[in-house]
DNA sequence: AGCCAGGCCTGCC
DNA sequence: GGCAGGCATGGC
């Protein structure tokens, strides 16, 4: 049977979150384009692989796309390697790079300056950036009122309805599931931000492959923590 | 030892 | 327009 979701609840899941956690202050990164490189090379990436190669960038005074522009590939591929996928991502970000220059004076607060739809058309037209690593540049890098939807946001829904989705939302369906829930919230940059960040501090706690239900925040209201929680009872 | 991690592109069909 | 296959490191 189907079970309905609707704004109320998921409000509610932010404010319990919200309570929980407090705010995640995301996304972590010095500078709008830092972050921007992080969306990039944590791409099926853990994190701590990704601090180790925006390290190496640091020390070489390259969190900045002018000098990344700059820079032969050979050594670009050599610093991004603990990310990962290196060879690809050294390419990647070399023509985010060359594209932030050209396109946005290269600065990522500038993809404010045109309508969000147009901004994350024309990220979607650079070579190796998709609707996840567009949507987190937008959200986390320019502040603007987009809502990012990654694995954990994926498996956080699948579990809390129990296996099922909205209707019209089709597993693996980006652009179904980012319109649903931004259609259901209608928040903006700054609560998107914060919801997303939460669902990914919690999935991390809890919505691993062997769940850990107890003491999860949702426990109450989640669908896998109830049948969790009539299990042992 | 093998699986996993905040995807995306390409080449098939 | 969907779907496998490839890409690669480091932690557990």
């Amino acid at each position: 049977m189907f079970r309905g979701l609707i704004r109320k609840e998921l409000l509610m899941v932010h404010s319990i979150l919200f309570s929980n956690y407090g705010d995640p202050g995301w996304w972590p990164g010095d500078t709008p384009f830092e972050v921007a490189v992080g969306a990039v090379l944590t791409q099926n990436t853990s994190w701590d692989n990704v601090e180790r190669a925006i390290h190496n960038l640091k020390m070489k005074d390259l969190i900045s796309p002018d000098r990344i522009v700059e820079t032969t590939d050979e050594e670009l591929v050599r610093l991004v390697r603990p990310a990962g996928f290196f060879n690809r991502k050294s390419i990647y970000l070399k023509e985010f790079s060359r594209f932030l220059v050209d396109r946005f004076s290269g600065r990522v607060e500038n993809l404010g300056s045109v309508p969000l739809q147009r901004a994350r058309e024309e990220l979607l037209s650079v070579k190796g950036i998709g609707k996840e690593t567009a949507d987190s540049i937008l959200c986390y890098g320019a502040s603007l009122p987009v809502l990012v939807i990654d694995t954990y946001t994926w498996r956080f829904l699948d579990r809390f309805l129990g296996g099922s989705f909205p209707e019209g939302v089709r597993k693996g369906d980006y652009d179904s599931l980012q319109s649903f829930l931004m259609g259901k919230l209608s928040g903006n940059a700054l609560f998107y931000n914060r919801f997303h960040a939460l669902l990914v501090l919690l999935s991390k706690d809890h919505c691993r492959k062997t769940p850990t239900c107890d003491p999860c925040p949702l426990s109450a209201i989640c669908s896998f923590g109830i049948e969790a929680g009539n299990r042992t009872k």
